[in-house]
DNA sequence: TCGATGCGTCGATGCGCTTCGACGGCCCGG
DNA sequence: CCGGGCCGTCGAAGCGCATCGACGCATCGA
């Protein structure tokens, strides 16, 4: 193994020089740097992940706590992983990926092993019962979802309650009276995941203010359970012109539902989703929809994170504005 | 924070004695070991991560590299990912995210910096650049995928060939004379990704061996793709009775497509998907499949892992024997 | 009864790094 | 021409742990 002190005698100075070469920390004149960053680059060294940790304090790594339910939201997870694990790379970091099986003591394990330097932790329910735990870690914690009390914890989140109005004045801008919302599965709202009252409040409201006839749905994402769904809003509210649909494991199963009831899309229903772009794109039709933009608030985490290890104590809650992008799902109400 | 030292004093003991109670390798007299092993718990003691690494070699830790492209096989990745983390949890180690885009160099660093004790790498490829890095790298590698030459590197996959086999010869079983394979997009076979060429050899080698007509389509997962791969099909191969589906991107698509021509599945034809379980369970007609057994994948890669750090040097290659689920979507030819 | 054996525990050492205080040489102002 | 200050570098200490050799005590066989 190559270590600092290989580095040192390869570029003539001392090990301390060399760490400072590295850390920045102190000046060191131009000709030496060069050396020792030659000496680095030709002897392929890299720290010892451990022995800079049990010094500095510090891992460069950021843990992440997914949900990793299979019921869960698997692509909008995927990708805010993913950019997530770019974003920390960017600040020289690595992610630590954690479940939230693991619960609060996998948090105190992590915080008191000293394995990372923050934690992230995602699919944050209203009353989420790991906010105290968190608190207590002294960590600089990030959350993604905004509980009922975040008490001065950082929090990103897509601004869920402005979608759900946005959904709404879009399809009142294009003239329909009557909507229906089909919202994510009932376990969602049992669980108390935040985000889903928070965009059902936000549809609600704007509704009101509209004044549309606005219903709402809760279906789990299977063939069946949307058929059964649709049954309902049919007899319930057989003038419905518009739908916002906010869950986008539904999506295809409504579609293709929709089509062999011979609804046609737009003609005779609009439909709104909510979902990640590119997932939008690639249904059976182009669907007008306000993007989850898992990218952003990965990268959004990641920096939130990073400027708390800066010593910056920024206790925001960063809601992300919703974007709708129109395409070939909606249309003016007959 | 609490130190070993902090939980020898407690116990009044000395820290190594408390090491060895943690690490078992020697032996403590059972009321030593009580007392010690209560004040760990009382003062909530874990050893520090980074110490432990440097004193022992060893950090507990698992790389584990994935791809993250968006056109990937995402639900795919994500159960892999979510197995993984929890076997290596169930090792006591935990596991470190890293992209492919870093490439050879991200692997020569996690070496290098010692962060991790093996690396597990997915999405190989038949002419796996990667392969000769990771055996420079003098460290635990375990690859998902077998490469044309692994060279000693252990492998753990789905046996695809006899996965193409087993759809194959299902459809024959059902006295379908005439069948098609609709495998994953170009990209793929670009990519030059083993399984892809694996799963079409198994399936076109058992078709002849049991006089069946055999074609075979590569299509990109979206609407359109589909729509002009099954025209294209149906004009060369008009009395196709079976389908094979090896990309689980495309299997809604096909199904809403197939269905809006008016073919019925599967009384005009029989559809085989290869495909996570739980996805064929939940199409709009549940699939007669052969499982992706993603979950099974991570628990053996890290299984092959953990048996490596423990000193065994097995290079093998482990094939997992495909499961053929009979569901709804086959039928008897007519 | 005495030496040999083995079990349970301790102290010291070192893993590779960061960081702090110190020091030597240089430049500048008086 | 001399003293003070600053810049660049060095040496030493210590982070928390695992591990090795050593040691004391009890046990057992001769």
């Amino acid at each position: 193994m190559v270590t600092i002190a290989d580095v040192a005698s390869d570029a003539g100075v001392s090990p301390s020089t060399v760490s400072y070469v590295l850390s920045g920390k102190r000046s060191i004149s131009p000709p030496t740097r060069r050396r020792v960053e030659q000496s680095i680059r030709r002897l392929g060294y890299h720290p010892h992940a451990g022995a800079r940790a049990l010094a500095s304090n510090r891992t460069n790594i950021l843990a992440l706590v997914v949900p990793l339910r299979a019921d869960q939201n698997v692509p909008v997870v995927m990708r805010f992983v993913a950019s997530a694990v770019t974003a920390a790379r960017a600040y020289d970091h690595d992610l630590l990926l954690l479940t939230k099986d693991e619960g609060a003591d996998g948090l105190r394990r992590v915080a008191a092993s000293s394995i990372a330097d923050a934690i992230i932790v995602m699919d944050i329910e209203a009353a989420e019962p790991r906010v105290p735990v968190l608190r207590a870690l002294h960590l600089p914690v990030v959350l993604i979802g905004v509980p009922d009390e975040p008490f001065g914890l950082p929090c990103v989140d897509l601004d869920f309650a402005a979608a759900g109005s946005a959904c709404v004045a879009h399809l009142a801008g294009l003239g329909h009276a009557e909507i229906a919302l089909i919202g994510p599965s009932p376990a969602v709202y049992e669980r108390g995941t935040s985000y889903a009252g928070r965009f059902l409040r936000g549809f609600t409201a704007t509704a009101g203010e509209r004044g549309l006839l606005a219903a709402s749905y809760a279906c789990a994402p299977s063939y069946d359970a949307v058929h059964a769904c649709v049954d309902d809003l049919l007899r319930e509210h057989p003038d419905t012109t518009g739908l916002v649909v906010h869950d986008e494991a539904v999506l295809a199963a409504l579609l293709s539902d929709l089509r062999q009831r011979g609804l046609r899309v737009p003609d005779d229903v609009s439909v709104v989703a909510v979902c990640p772009e590119d997932m939008a794109a690639t249904q059976s039709i182009a669907l007008t929809s306000v993007a989850i933009p898992a990218g952003e608030l990965g990268r959004a985490a990641v920096e939130l994170a990073m400027r708390q290890l800066d010593g910056e104590t920024h206790h925001e809650i960063r809601l992300l504005p919703p974007q709708l992008t129109v395409r070939a799902s909606t249309t003016a109400a007959a």
